[in-house]
DNA sequence: TATGAATGAGAGTTCATTCAT
DNA sequence: AATGAATGAACTCTCATTCAT
């Protein structure tokens, strides 16, 4: 259908646009234009901006849930998968236009409170079921409850947000290379790993 | 006289509505109005909502430095001292608005490229003095060079701002008290120290 | 289209506004009222109150030409065009808003010294060019030179603008009878002929 | 008296600001400053900027009029009277300041619809005292009616205002010695001399 | 479904004027 | 008389959204 392909152009052009220039100042024309689209195609597709700002969120949920399933699965042994989830995860810190879109997106929440606890509990939701899913079978079993899996997904993404931002802010004083070797040792920490 | 109060005032007003609304959304009429000022008094004052913006950040540089060394010099013995470090480090998780401040000037430095290199150049040296002036003595002085605590400086930063947000977005998955154990955890990493 | 129409609406309000109000206290607002549009629809066609005010001139150069041709083309003989031309002129004294704007529009330009030597050259050869394109047949060919030409239609310009700004000033002492026997006396000065 | 000299000093700086940037584009905060005063002065001399602008014009008719008696006073024989009035009017072609404040005053009046007949009326006045006073025995007394000196004084600021603002947006095309002989000619039509 | 002209609320900013000093 | 901080109305301009096509 041609909207599908509509709606796909604009939601990718969002995600460049919102993620280059903010929520609040992105224009609905910038989106538009990026996807080579006029306004109205936008709002044939979307209610408002605001709209497919959350609308992004969700897909980046299962795009890094399907990301790891892949990642993941065809590797045998414990051992292996961990390396390969924090080799990954390291990874996602060079994404700075994910990184940033979440960063964004929280700002958001904690500017909207009518819409914070709803927001915040589906964003918990999908990475806890992530992590449920996906990664149950890393752990120990009787090590970590459910709620361990929630604040070790949340924790993971402060890391992950706030190195992003500040190697972004400061390349000079914080480098790709001291990252990839810090990072892992903070995300082993929140794992409780020793390496 | 007046202005010197005004001016205070304002500043004051911006820190709270910059923090609540974020850089774009933030009205200088409600500045003034939280002020209890108009916004004739914001012009008179400053020269725009940007000027206000950056020179928040030059405040709240200095007022970190003051309360640092306040808070170190009366302390005895390098082991005290650290834990007084980390024990204002983990507090400062608490003061929100002044971290949501400076995710939102990190932002707006990476979405004005022209000012990014100067900005963050300013912001790494007002940290990196900080440490060398306040903290030098707290080191081992053969392990740390000055390129050390640049980093350094900018990873402590790094974890507050990304464990503040997620807090404050989720706080149920990253209550106060799962923080107070596990930042401490991770700075002592990034200071390299085993506690 | 509509836009097209849109925008010589707003033009046609332009040049109502700009001549009753002046350019400074002219306000968009206004323009978009007196043509039945919003202030939107303004910054859709024009980049700003200055634009128009800009294009207003390219526009009314073109119509004076269009008209003088219009009007000498089909006038048989050197005496009578000459006489039509005094006649057009002196209409044209009559044209109160296209001589307001005019006056407008050079004291725009000095007070623009930026734009000052563009506006002028631009004004001057279009001026000229009316001489040269329409005019040049009227005169001895050996009389006047391309220089002559262009000072002969600023001159009368000044004539022009000079007594229509007084006329509307003082209607008193400077009557529509009195221009009508003093101005084509001046201008037949300027053309150096005896009448 | 103090106030006396901060009148005057604003009063001046009134002058080359209204003539610099126009009477709408003017800031009394310029106004002050080029007057060194502050805007605390201004409003303590005069009610508003329309005031200044007024009461400039005022002035400006009591110094021309001081200025031709100074100069026709000493000269002996009505053809020399003549010709030092032609010199004198020439030479004011080149005090622009003056020719600009008179045209913005005479627009200003034409967009002031209340005010134009009351500013109009004492304007052609004090034009015609002029005349009436200091150069009634220039001219043949049988010739020229009250009417006609009214009608020829503006005649002239018309041909002087319209050249002065032609010369000054092309001095190009519109050359000092273009129009030291081109303007005494068509001012000699006006007083219907031969040259 | 898509276009893009048009809307209009609302933003940042300016500045004539007021007023406490 | 003079200062200059403060006011607030009014301005230019932006942009999310609507709507005729």
């Amino acid at each position: 259908m041609r909207s599908e392909r509509t709606r796909a152009a604009l939601l990718s052009a969002a995600e460049v646009v919102f993620a280059r220039d903010g929520f609040e100042a992105s224009r609905i024309e910038d989106i538009a234009a990026e996807a080579g689209r006029s306004r109205g195609a936008f709002y044939a597709n979307f209610e408002s901006k605001t709209e497919v700002f959350l609308a992004l969120r969700s897909l980046a949920a299962l795009r890094r849930a399907r990301e790891l399933r892949e990642l993941l699965e065809p590797i045998e042994g414990e051992e292996a998968r961990y390396e390969a989830l924090i080799q990954y995860t390291l990874e996602q810190i060079c994404d700075t236009r994910t990184l940033l879109l979440q960063i964004e997106f929280k700002l958001f929440a904690l500017r909207h409170p009518g819409m914070l606890k709803e927001l915040a509990a589906k964003h918990v939701e999908a990475v806890t079921e992530i992590n449920e899913r996906e990664l149950a079978y890393l752990f120990d079993q009787h090590r970590h409850t459910v709620d361990d899996k929630q604040w070790m997904g949340m924790a993971i993404e402060a890391v992950l947000e706030g190195f992003a931002l500040n190697a972004m802010f400061s390349p000079e004083s914080l480098s790709l290379e001291r990252l990839e070797t810090l990072v892992p040792e903070l995300l082993a920490r929140v794992f409780e790993r020793r390496r």
